[in-house]
DNA sequence: CGACACCTTGACGGGCTTCAAGTCTCGTGG
DNA sequence: CCACGAGACTTGAAGCCCGTCAAGGTGTCG
């Protein structure tokens, strides 16, 4: 008797987001191996940790659904969040280093979560070239991610802040083959502020303005986006203007 | 004869800063294999691109001596300094993942560089697990640094930012057999300023009044720290007490 | 239904930016 | 050698964006 496979077994070769996930550019008898080290169990439910600060490394982790915020907590006990994550997307890179999660990763919502131990994964990676070079630029990429909010948070206003927020999540939604012209906010006000360095109740004027300016529609955590060219407009650096009334 | 090589051909297993760098953990042997990959060419002199946006990526480069600054420059012109870079760090790892360079590199004094094309380190990594394993963490201490970072500019206040950017040089000088308590800045005021969000008039007020404070003294770009514990305890968040006079 | 988290809106104040002016250093060329 | 200009740095004054405080509304879950 086969024992069935409770249904979050899902393999990467069946696996909806493999091609933004590590497994882009490999072979298939490459991804059989992949696969096989990778570890799946049940579902995160929102706000359950999928790691601590200060948890040993053993693996990196990739969302096959739903998604994540990973923050810090200071000495003083601030949260500063570092990043929200989609699924195709990698967490826990930070800790490659030594050995030791510097940062925390929660649930916003039901996420799928593939656990790949890390030197199992450094090992395949040595013996397939696409896999290492794959490894490389998924870090490279968040380094750049990494720079460019940096830009976000030192040289742009509250309002630019949020509509490139806003851009970048929809362009994000529509590489997965969703909307990227209406989407659900998984995190809340206070998470988005907390990213973006402004207060939450900036946040929430800010979205107020963007509604009555008719740049998106707000109800409650949905978003439409009326006026992409608008926003992502302002999203890009303004010099100085006086602000809209 | 043997031909002399020029002195700037100093060869990994001879090079001061190798356990800072790449060769940290390997094996004497599998150091040369390193070095006969690395090209050097003569020294940068002070306001020198090592390479600009959208070039082409071929190498990443480790600094020998002297530093860098890495900065992006917005489609609308403004600077953001993402980095400035120190003996034994690597830049470029930025532009691995799609074959452009994202950032500019740009000598703040005279500086040595050590290109590593990065195919062969890549082709290289495959064969010494220490060396694949090295670049994986030096990558992900660039991600975490840039996290800590974006704490300081969201989270801190113009003076605690300044701190942790004091104190961040000092550790990262003392590590390199330098003084941590007395050294140089390489950078403007302007520079600091842009990567910490501030306005160069903060920064130098805030220089000002650390030197006033006793915390540091200041002789045009020679800095002296005077009190590292009470410049450490700024540098951590503090709890919205009345500055001090 | 009551506790709690989330969200919104208004009023106020402060920390930083901006603007402006002046000093100093340094590299360059006459 | 020195004049000269450009960039770097400092200091002061004024204004504004956004954080903070406060209050109230809404939704959710035990």
């Amino acid at each position: 008797m086969t024992r069935q496979p409770p249904k979050y077994e899902v393999r990467c070769q069946s696996c909806s987001i493999s091609r933004l996930c590590l497994p882009v550019m490999l072979a298939e008898a490459e991804v059989e191996h992949l696969d096989s080290i990778v570890e799946r169990s049940r579902p995160l439910r929102k706000g359950e940790q999928l790691f601590s600060a200060n948890d040993a490394f053993e693996a990196v982790y990739a969302i096959r659904s739903g998604s994540l915020k990973s923050y810090t907590i200071s000495e003083d006990g601030i949260e500063q969040i570092t990043g929200f994550h989609l699924p195709g997307e990698i967490v826990g890179l930070d800790a490659i280093n030594d050995g030791q999660h510097p940062s925390f990763a929660k649930a916003l919502e039901t996420a799928s979560i593939c656990a790949i131990p890390f030197e199992k994964l450094e090992t395949l990676a040595r013996q397939m070239p696409a896999l290492q070079s794959q490894l490389f630029k998924v870090m490279s990429q968040e380094i750049r991610e990494d720079q460019e909010l940096m830009m976000l948070l030192n040289k742009k206003a509250a309002d630019e802040r949020l509509a490139a927020f806003m851009i970048n999540l929809s362009q994000r939604f529509g590489r997965r083959g969703l909307s990227s012209s209406a989407f659900r906010l998984t995190m809340t006000r206070s998470d988005i502020g907390n990213y973006l360095g402004l207060a939450v109740e900036t946040v929430s004027r800010l979205l107020t303005r963007f509604q009555s300016n008719e740049l998106i529609a707000v109800q409650d955590k949905e978003i439409s986006i009326l006026n992409v060219e608008e926003l992502s407009a302002m999203a890009g650096t303004r010099c100085h203007l006086s602000p809209l009334t």
